[in-house]
DNA sequence: AAATATTTTGCAATAATGTTGCAAAGAAGG
DNA sequence: CCTTCTTTGCAACATTATTGCAAAATATTT
């Protein structure tokens, strides 16, 4: 987590080791409301600004589902460098009987043909039952 | 638009008639905030109510791109009886240069197979650039 | 290990977005 | 036109997020 933070250009700060710990206890995506209660004390503007340096600095994304609570998840390719740090080789599941979302790898990423349209990232949400639900 | 209205059990009154009327005017998706400025008058809350309700009903849908500002478009399938409302049969698509969102139609919407997740409906959001800046 | 340069934090203030309760106004149907 | 039920507009409030600034913490150099 170190090198991560240095890596992009970040000091490595009790605050912010905090906040990624929390992200690495979980396996699936989180809110900002969830990391307010498991950090024991915190301020708010410091925790919504280091989640935005987080998210500029490509090691969380974002995950959005209509009308619900924006999530958020460590992106796995975030070490690793000289990379397009938004492909996401992943698609969003969102599931509707435990209301979880879940970063599911795919191995084969479809791609898609618009006509007119030069497409640089594809992003997948998919909405429906998970593993432990079914 | 007063059949569709009177089909989801909505009373036609003038403020969502202006409401509708804006999103019938804009081929992209719109925010709304631009929809507060088209209004001459109008109360924020009777505008979020009214969205809120256009949403449920299916008359309107939301576009959520990570770090973008919330927009808003029409559902074409929102007069179509015994239809499945969430059925989207057209991905969105955000130009980096214009910024504007597109609701492209897809005649050939791909399937995706997720072991052990069942998939009840897909979204696909796709970032580049678009037809016009090309 | 101390001094310096730079970044980050915490607080106050502010903004944008969205919700709830309630009385008055408006629409629909007879 | 009268009754019923929905919708609107207002006030208040909740949530989410941003900015400026001084104090604190971190990294770097000596």
């Amino acid at each position: 987590m170190e090198e991560l933070f240095k890596e992009k250009g970040l000091r490595v700060t009790t605050f912010r080791a905090n906040v990624y710990h929390i992200f690495e206890q979980h396996s699936l995506a989180i809110s900002a409301g969830l990391i307010e209660e498991e950090l024991k004390s915190f301020d708010r503007i410091t925790l919504y600004r280091t989640l935005k340096i987080f998210k500029e600095k490509g090691i969380i994304h974002e995950i959005l589902f209509p009308n619900e609570e924006k999530k958020l998840a460590l992106c796995k390719e975030a070490g690793k460098k000289n990379e397009d740090l938004h492909r996401h080789d992943h698609i969003h599941f969102r599931c509707n009987q435990c209301e979880e979302t879940y970063c599911v790898d795919l191995p084969n990423h479809p791609g898609l043909d618009l006509k007119g349209f030069q497409i640089d990232q594809l992003e997948i949400q998919a909405v429906g039952t998970c593993k432990s639900c079914l």
